[in-house]
DNA sequence: ACCTCACATAGAATTTTTTCTATATATTAT
DNA sequence: ATAATATATAGAAAAAATTCTATGTGAGGT
């Protein structure tokens, strides 16, 4: 299976949590504490402790310490290029691989 | 939690798998049979057969039964459509969530 | 030094996902 | 009618994800 599909596939997966994508679009403008994500949300902090780790794997998001505090905000860069590729595998392409024969996994 | 949220959500899981993203990579191009799917897999029959009511449960994909073969294709439209909400998740808005105060789950 | 606050980690229970084998269904060919 | 082919469904085992409680860590305030 080629790397496109893995990486791609683990950032749609950090996405595919509603708390997850409503955090994100929380991020997109501009950057949030964790506290001030958290009381927005009915779930502990360990759950949402989990899922910034989830985010941030993913690469989709940065952590800037401060004093107590941890502040969140998006990977633009990360962000953009991973729209770009999707937008890529939706559409049709003179290289695509329902072009090519044989399987690959 | 919005049903935005919980709608994309569910598109972006089934898409957060590497063999469902390389088929709707794959169907990107136009239709193909189930057969024709498999044969680029190293999975057995059912497990193709579960992906593909995944992406369709989802509404990514569309079946057309002629004779003994299905004949899978992209729901573009969907797909279209799934691909812009995206898009304004990731990006600043001026009625943004974020800009929102209190919790809503 | 001690307490509090913000966050992370550990570990466990539950649920969901993945993917197989076996079998059913439906269509076409003989 | 029977056999072969293409796909779906059932059911089970294993792996992964979710989310909690309990606890650890580290910074600031008293």
């Amino acid at each position: 299976m080629e790397e496109k599909y893995i990486e791609n596939a683990k950032v749609l997966k950090a996405l595919s949590d509603p708390k997850r994508l409503r955090i994100v679009d929380m991020l997109s403008c501009g950057e949030l504490c964790a506290c001030n994500i958290l009381e927005r949300f009915h779930i502990t902090q360990p759950t949402l402790s989990h899922d910034m780790k989830v985010l941030m794997s993913a690469g989709l998001v940065k952590a800037r310490p401060e004093g107590k505090w941890i502040y969140y905000s998006l990977n633009d860069e990360r962000l953009k290029a991973f729209y770009q590729q999707l937008g890529e595998i939706f559409t049709s392409k003179p290289d695509c691989i329902c072009h090519r024969k044989g399987g690959d996994i």
